[in-house]
RNA sequence: GGUACGGUACCCAAGUGGUUAAGGGAGCGGUCUGCAAAACCGUUAUUCACCGGUUCGAAUCCGGUCCGUACCUCCA
């Protein structure tokens, strides 16, 4: 089975097929580093880690560029309002990023180029795109002259007549066409500057990709990535650049991720309507970030809210105590369960051979991440039933379901970056976080605990069950395991009742 | 105005020509349990925004209508 990507290029999905087998060179648009990083960077580089991972475990070699934007605008502006310097800027957000990204559970990538280490590679090539007069210089400006390249507009399907109509174009009297861009600006007083051929300054925003990708991948390369959001013009200024300079293809692939929205609105920075990673990190875990984004396909957009965040962590939950659950050896507590009709069901879903294909067709599908993880959910469903009609520890079922649990750790972990690690710690760290957000007084529910273990053991069903009350009245949830054993949880809010926090 | 993408159950969401329309969340009924919880079983879309058309066959293709979002030089 081969892998299908779908291109932006072509607009359909085509086998994949690297340009030197077995390998694959990927470039992906990362961050400006002028503030911190929100969820919808937090998608971008998700999607293209599972891209990378997924590659990975099929077999490829896979070298993925990230670059970060250290010097830009923004970066400018913000420092002249922090009475700051630029590149203190740019050093704090790129720790903030790389750390968010940790945090998220990224591999980092095979290389994290900046722009200012590569102002180099660019002038040389705005210097090729003079000489083939693709560019012009302007009293230290240089512009690309976008009437040098014909197929301009090929990737967003704009037109350059169209683009010429948009109002939102600065007119520059400097350019020779409104639809001509920037490659390199000149110096203005305060602002960083290189020396270059065309007086002092710094770059444009584009070339640094072309620049980047071509020093870190070569031309062409395999593929391009990064959000809808700079399909124009970012990125068709960046074909444009490269191919004007080089005549050959830049980048084969071009993928995409969709936005994510909040009320129906684009999450950004302009709009004010952004969660910044660190501070979704204060309320979830990073894996349930991960599935909440992951449980949709990666072009479309994604509704962000905290219920749906809530509803992920919940799936993820369920998942991580069926694996705890096989880890402590809890089985056949309900060989009832299951029944004739499930037993076939079983026999059925917990081939896993099966299971693992079943995963990789879904991936092979441009990355359907949504039903691999409906193909993990099933097998978790499998794994739970092994469990309740299985007693002995080495009889078969139990093995299998061994074997299941190994699976889902291994897919998830190694593909999705979910369900890897420690599934008991993960759920003690779970209702950790969830008792300290509800003020749970931790202490006196371990008292209860103890004074209704004393009471079972008395017999006096009714103080037992009294305690129980008690504690479901305060969120908390009791689950008597076989022995003496009693562990708790903290009980799911309604769905339509907003969370109490009084 | 131009260019794309989308509208699938109570909610989220996969599925883009043909067996029972994935999966998750929520609800309800059941098994199990001292009572629970968890888990499992069953159940909640004869139907995929609407109207036409193509086809032996359509959620899926074509045309139209309505609605939503993004991009059109700050954006992941």
């Amino acid at each position: 089975m081969t892998i299908r990507i779908y291109s932006t290029l072509t607009r359909t999905k085509a086998d994949f097929r690297p340009l030197v087998e077995g390998k694959v060179g990927i470039y992906v648009c990362g961050p400006t580093v002028y503030d911190s990083a929100h969820l919808g960077h937090a998608r971008s580089a998700i999607t293209f880690d599972v891209v990378r991972r997924y590659l990975t475990y099929r077999g490829f070699e896979v070298r993925l560029v990230r670059n970060l934007t250290d010097v830009d605008d923004k970066i400018i502006q913000r420092a002249h309002k922090e009475g700051s310097e630029w590149r203190k800027i740019a050093e704090r957000y790129a720790a903030e990023y790389s750390r968010d990204m940790g945090d998220l559970g990224l591999l980092p990538p095979t290389v994290e180029p900046r722009a200012t280490d590569h102002v180099a590679d660019m002038q040389a090539l705005i210097a090729v795109l003079i000489e083939r007069g693709a560019a012009y210089a302007v009293n230290g400006d240089v512009f690309f002259a976008v009437a040098a390249f014909p197929a301009y507009g090929r990737l967003s399907g704009q037109e350059v007549s169209q683009v010429r109509a948009g109002s939102r174009i600065d007119v520059d009297e400097r350019k020779r066409a409104p639809e001509d861009f920037a490659l390199w600006k000149s110096a203005k007083p305060g602002e960083p500057s290189w020396p270059s051929p065309w007086g002092n300054g710094r770059p444009g925003w584009h070339i640094e990709c072309s620049a980047m990708a071509a020093r870190h991948l070569g031309v062409p390369f395999d593929i391009h990535g990064g959000g809808s959001d700079l399909v124009f013009p970012h990125h068709e200024n960046e074909i444009a650049q490269s191919e004007a300079a080089t005549g050959s293809t830049f980048a084969r692939i071009w993928m995409h991720n969709g936005m994510i929205r909040v009320d129906q609105e684009k999450m950004s920075k302009s709009l004010g309507n952004f969660s910044t990673i660190h501070e979704l990190l204060g309320v979830h875990d990073a894996e349930t970030i991960r599935a909440f984004l992951l449980g949709q396909h990666y072009r479309s957009p994604v509704d962000f809210s905290m219920m749906a965040l809530e509803e992920s962590r919940r799936a993820l939950a369920r998942a991580y105590s069926t694996l705890a659950r096989v880890d402590r050896g809890d089985w056949g507590r309900r060989p009832g369960g299951a029944g004739r009709a499930g037993a076939d069901a079983t026999a059925a879903s917990s081939d896993w051979l099966e299971v693992e294909r079943t995963f990789q067709a879904a991936m092979d599908d441009d990355f359907n991440t949504a039903r691999a993880i409906g193909v993990l959910f099933e097998a978790v469903r499998s794994i739970n039933r092994l469990a309740d009609v299985s007693s002995e520890a080495d009889s078969g079922g139990c093995v299998r379901a061994r074997e299941g649990r190994e699976l889902v750790a291994k897919l998830g972990g190694q593909v999705l970056g979910v369900l890897q690690g420690d599934a008991q710690a993960w759920l003690e760290r779970d209702r950790d976080r969830r008792s300290a957000q509800m003020g749970l007084d931790v202490t006196w529910v371990e008292e209860q605990l103890l004074a209704r273990a004393q009471a079972r053991s008395e017999r006096r069903w009714a103080d037992a069950d009294a305690i129980r009350s008690t504690l479901a009245r305060r969120g908390v949830v009791l689950e008597d395991r076989p022995g003496a054993t009693t562990v708790w949880g903290i009980a799911d809010a309604e769905p339509d009742a907003p969370t109490k926090d009084a």
